[in-house]
This record gives C-alpha cells, sequence and structure tokens, in this order.
DNA sequence: TCATTTTCGGAGATACTCTCCGTTTTAAGC
DNA sequence: GCTTAAAACGGAGAGTATCTCCGAAAATGA
C-alpha cells in the first residue's frame, strides 16, 4: 500500500523531508499532561503574582524541571500568549456578533468599548499584550495580536465601507491608541478615562 | 529591597542643614567628569546599540567600575532619564513658544505634531519613556513623564479654557494614546499614521 | 518483550543587576 | 607642602534570571 518506509528511509535518511509522510506517532500522554499542567499553574500564577514571575519558579510550582517548561514553550513571551490566547479569542469572537446586530459605526465602538472593559477586568492583561507585541518574530500561528488586530481592522473596515468614517483610519491604530491609554496605567478611573478616549477616537474618525 | 540606615542617613545629612555653619565641600572633578563622561558614553551606547545595553557594558565601555556607575545613576532607568533628559525639555520647552505664537487649538495640534516627529526620529527614545513610565516610582525631581506631561496639560487647558476642546478631555490621556502608536511600532510609515492619529484626537476633542 | 523515539528534569553555562568594601584620590586646614 | 578625613573609585562577587545540554526514564509501535 504505502511505499516501503525502509527504502525510502534509506534514501532520505535522516534527511528532513518536506512531507512527513513518516507516521505521525501518537503524541505521548504525558507530554500532553504537562503541557496543561504547566498553562494552569502558569494562568493561576500569572493572575496571583502578576506577570513577572520567572520561568524557573513557574516551572517548580508546576513541578516540572525548567527543561521540561522549555520545550513547551521558548519562552516567557511564547507562555504568555498560550495562557491569554483563550481570553483574546474571546474577545476577537465578539466582533461577528457586533457585526451581526449593530450598525457599523456602533460595532466598533462596542467592541473598543469590550476591549476596555476586557483589559481593565483584568489588568495582568495589559502587561502580557505588551511583551507580546515587543516580540517582533510574529510567526504566523502563533501571533496573538493578530487576532485582535482582524477583529478591529474588519470592524473599521466595514465602517469605511458604509461612508461613516474616513477612509484614511486605521483600525490597528484605534487599537494602539487605547492601549497606550491602557497600559500601565493604575489610575482608579482608567475605565472612565479609557472609554472618554473611545469616544474622542470615535468622533475624529467620522467624515465631516 | 531593604532601606537601610546608611542610605537614610546619607540622604538626610544632604538635606539642607537648619544650621548651615558647616562647609559645603567643594565636589570632587573627578565625580564630576566621571559622570560626564559615563553619561556621555551611555548616550553614544544607546543611540548605536538600543536601550537594552547592559549596565555592566556601559560601565566598561566608560572605563569606569560598576560600582562608579551605580554611585552616579541608581539603575539604568535613572541613566536613561539623565541621557534623554535634555531632549525631553527641549520638548517641553516648545509649549511656551507654542503657546504664545498660536491660537489654543493650533498649539495642541502643534505640539503632538512635533512630539511624533521628535519620537519617530529619535526611535530610541520611545522604549526609554515606556521603561521611565514603568518605574512608578516618580520622585519629585527625577521623573520625565511630569515635563512633557506639564507642557501637554496646560495646552489642552488653554484650549477648554478657550471653549474650543470639551473640559472632559485630558491632555495627559492624548499624550499616552499617541504614544501607544509610537512605541514598539516600526512601520515605515509611522510618522503618517501617527500624524492621522493626531487629527483623529483634535478633531475628536473638539466641541460639538 | 524489545527497539526506537520522545520526553523528563536538573545541573550548569551565561548573562545581568546591584552591593560591599578595601584602596585610592581629592579638597581643605594647618 | 603636608596631613587628614571625606569622598570616590573599582572590581570581586552575591543573588537572580534565562535558557541549554544530556543522561536517565518512560511511552509507543512492532
Amino acid at each position: 500500500m504505502n511505499i516501503s518506509g525502509e527504502d525510502l528511509r534509506l534514501q532520505v535518511h535522516r534527511m528532513p523531508s518536506p512531507f512527513p509522510k513518516t507516521a505521525p506517532r501518537k503524541p505521548r500522554a504525558d507530554a500532553a499532561k504537562n503541557r496543561a499542567h504547566i498553562l494552569a499553574v502558569a494562568k493561576e500564577v500569572f493572575y496571583r503574582k502578576g506577570g513577572e514571575v520567572s520561568m524557573d519558579e513557574i516551572a517548580k510550582l508546576a513541578g516540572v524541571g525548567p527543561g521540561t517548561l522549555y520545550r513547551h514553550f521558548a519562552n516567557r513571551t511564547a507562555l504568555l500568549e498560550a495562557v491569554y490566547r483563550i481570553e483574546l479569542e474571546k474577545l476577537a469572537a465578539a466582533e461577528r456578533e457586533f457585526t451581526e446586530t449593530l450598525p457599523p459605526v456602533e460595532a466598533v465602538r462596542a467592541w473598543m468599548t469590550l476591549f476596555v472593559d476586557y483589559l481593565a477586568a483584568k489588568q495582568i492583561l495589559a502587561p502580557a499584550l505588551s511583551e507580546m507585541m515587543a516580540q517582533e518574530s510574529c510567526s504566523v500561528y502563533s501571533c496573538a495580536m493578530d487576532v485582535i488586530g482582524g477583529a478591529i481592522t474588519r470592524l473599521v473596515g466595514r465602517a469605511i465601507a458604509s461612508g461613516e468614517v474616513r477612509p484614511d483610519v486605521n483600525g490597528m491604530d484605534l487599537l494602539w491608541a487605547l492601549f497606550g491609554v491602557l497600559n500601565g496605567n493604575t489610575a482608579p478611573d482608567l475605565r472612565e478615562k479609557a472609554k472618554r478616549l473611545v469616544e474622542i477616537l470615535i468622533l475624529g474618525s467620522r467624515t465631516a
């Protein structure tokens, strides 16, 4: 049925094949369990002690060696991204709902407001996002910014198409502007500040 | 992390004495020379290699021991602030000029545009500012953010007083919004993006 | 069961920040 | 100029972080 594995292996012995036809071995159960456990522990400790916990400490709390931690997550940013990916995807998912239920500009406003509420509620998210943005190597399938960036870009694009927003407005820029106010800001009225900024951004983006 | 008695005593000792009889010894020439030299070297190396150069390396390049470096500048943020203080003060000084020569809203726009040009031209400034902002201990005479924060706040205050800007607009928020776009953004059209944001912010801040 | 592959986990290489303290230099008084 | 105390120097090193390497152990497929 399949081409003889032995013969093939003789020819391309240990060469990285562009077509990894070799039967993908079932992933080991302990690896999956460890990965999930590390994620759970990291999430808990990030929320409890902030995003600056050392990788060694996380490894210790998870009961694994640092080698194991680093095999699963190449660095702290990768771990942060894995931990907060679910949160960010929830945020991105709201895009669809708002697109279906609200007129264009209102959808943008609603999404930005949700973004503010999210980041204000989980203050730990802002530093994490900041660290993710600093990471320039934004590989195709692991850049969390793309997820929420895509959401706001599509929402703003729809508002531009409807003629209510000027065509030179960039969704990402609006998001980063909001983020600038939310990041590292510990003012008690942070949420109100940010929501006022949402209004300014919306008002300033509209066609004259 | 502990505040030792020695440190406190040192600081208290330098406080203006109620009995200023004690002859204030002339500051040592080598100390002043070293401080200036460290500043010059740090400025050069920050511009050449970015703001993440290690303190030990700066000390070595300046030809002094790490102890000397740390006596003059308690940490990297303090050094960054000393290096960029002149730049920031130039920026803040423009406030007076714009206040005297431009109508309120135009002055705000001009200052924000200058801010964008400044940070875009000296890309190294943005990460430095970011690090300074992260430092929460903003002592009275060493918080660089206060310098430029005061400038924008006064400019926006004047525009509010003139009735052209809504009274709930906060200058600092506008600045941070701009900063959010400028920070860590390496897009080639960064300056244009930021200037479009300036327009959005101005337009969105005006009274209806 | 056996051979192979994958993962584990911790010792440790490397790097960085910052401190301690003995030594050296300087300014001021004599 | 000489003396002396204060001030500054500088480097060893403590403490901590990130990330790697590799022998041991475990799981998978035959």
